[in-house]
DNA sequence: TTTTGTGAATCGGTTCACAGCC
DNA sequence: GGCTGTGAACCGATTCACAAAA
């Protein structure tokens, strides 16, 4: 690999695994905690605690970016700030517009996480005319009538929608329509889109239904362990790994 | 498969693979949709369409619960909620405690999925004493303080951590030495906890970046397209599946 | 004839384990 | 000696395709 040492890495590119991919925003993160702590370098053995994966995960997503580290040393941690910043697309300005602002949507609009990463805040959207003006997280609600307006002038290709469900897919629509072409979306629906969209979702529920599954087999497990030997069953697996992340975020060209 | 028909589903249940059990939710909520406008019978085809995969999988997934379905018929609407509500532990009611109380932690408390869904909001927590006794989506706010009690006195099983971020591991911490033995994490951190504690978590900040790669890769395509014919490129897949879903969630007993 | 349920094939992701480089 | 980068082995999930049942 690596055939030369050009501004754009050469050979890779022909697809980074959406596993990968999905984890690149995590590794990020903990780069970013120790940037700011000025730490020069990381071992993969280090980051990878810090990421909650396991090291050779790690190694091996890395090896997808290239070969950014140093054997016997580690990962400079300003460079891989830099390069997975860049794969990602954070080294751009993403306007965002959010569509619907009930709790959530105020929730998303005042999240830090957004504009520390490239992601601006164009408009707050909402249907209802007695919030239009209002500001939320500084920034004044207009009426949903605007969308398309608001998508063109800011030429905004990522879109929230933070509806309830019964508006969820009309929205969708008219941001596709008006030029989005990904969108987030909270609404507990599945949206249909066009292809060449990207729709991914985030449901508050489902995760706790999946909590509630593990949940009930615990329970069940202290009475009925009468399998191996002690208290503690089923002792799978090593510690870290957080949640849904393990993800194959299957990315559906929708 | 199926020796016999008890009450409990009989032999099945060792192990239903994770990527299913994250998808069951999708499905109750899908067939809850149908069996309010009425529907008495789903062939798989239709309902992996509402669901929004593709029903090979779908049915794959129903063979680990059991055989539920009728051939040439389709699977009963009412009967399949029961059933899968069962598998996911929604027939038993599970008190869960919010900490942190933004503007997050508002919009989770007023969420309606959850009360549907078996889930029931024991109590709202924040450290900030002004918000002590204020209510938010009807339930009084109570203070860090009386955490542990409310944990004990309510049987809590499942807290939920929308602080920000640099509280979350304390109040995990508690949650978890107070008896709570599954949490869903909001805030951006990764939260280490001793063994036979489920995590799972949402990031809102992770689900951007993913699209943003994405949509930066769409922008690059355009010009680069120089490979195969049409400009549509890369038309990989099909069409439904709708984003993190995909799941492989990882349960770890971290 | 229709549609389920499921082995077998395939695909993608993770883990192992070690050669290569510092 | 320490740590990265990566083939190879492994493992789980998805898809295919068809036999069995209604």
């Amino acid at each position: 690999m690596a055939t030369g040492r050009t501004h754009r890495p050469a050979t890779r590119s022909r697809g980074i695994p959406e596993a990968t991919v999905a984890r690149l925003p995590l590794y990020l993160r903990a780069l970013t905690a120790l940037s700011e702590r000025s730490v020069p370098t990381v071992s993969s053995e280090e980051l990878a605690a810090a990421a909650g994966v396991n090291s050779a995960k790690l190694r091996k997503d890395f090896s997808y970016l290239g070969s950014y580290g140093t054997r016997g040393v580690g990962y400079d941690v300003e460079y891989l700030v830099y390069q997975i910043s860049r794969e990602l697309g954070l080294t751009q300005d993403w306007p965002v517009v959010i569509v619907g602002i009930g709790n959530l949507g105020a929730a998303l609009a005042n999240y830090g996480g957004f504009a520390s990463r490239g992601f601006r805040v164009a408009a707050l959207i909402d249907a209802d005319p007695a919030m239009a003006g209002k500001p939320v997280a500084g920034i004044p609600v207009q009426h949903t009538d605007e969308l398309e307006k608001i998508i063109k002038d800011n030429g905004v290709s990522i879109g929230v929608i933070a509806t309830p469900a019964g508006a969820a897919q009309q929205v969708c629509d008219r941001l596709v329509a008006a030029g989005v072409t990904s969108i987030l979306n909270f609404a507990p629906t599945v949206l249909s889109v066009p292809d060449g969209v990207d729709v991914r979702k985030v449901d508050l529920s489902i995760e706790l239904q999946i909590l509630a599954f593990h949940e009930q087999r615990k329970a069940g497990e202290e009475t009925a362990a009468g399998d191996g030997a002690q208290p503690a069953a089923r002792t799978r697996g090593d510690s870290a790994d957080q949640g849904p992340d393990g993800d194959v975020p299957a990315v559906m060209p929708a």
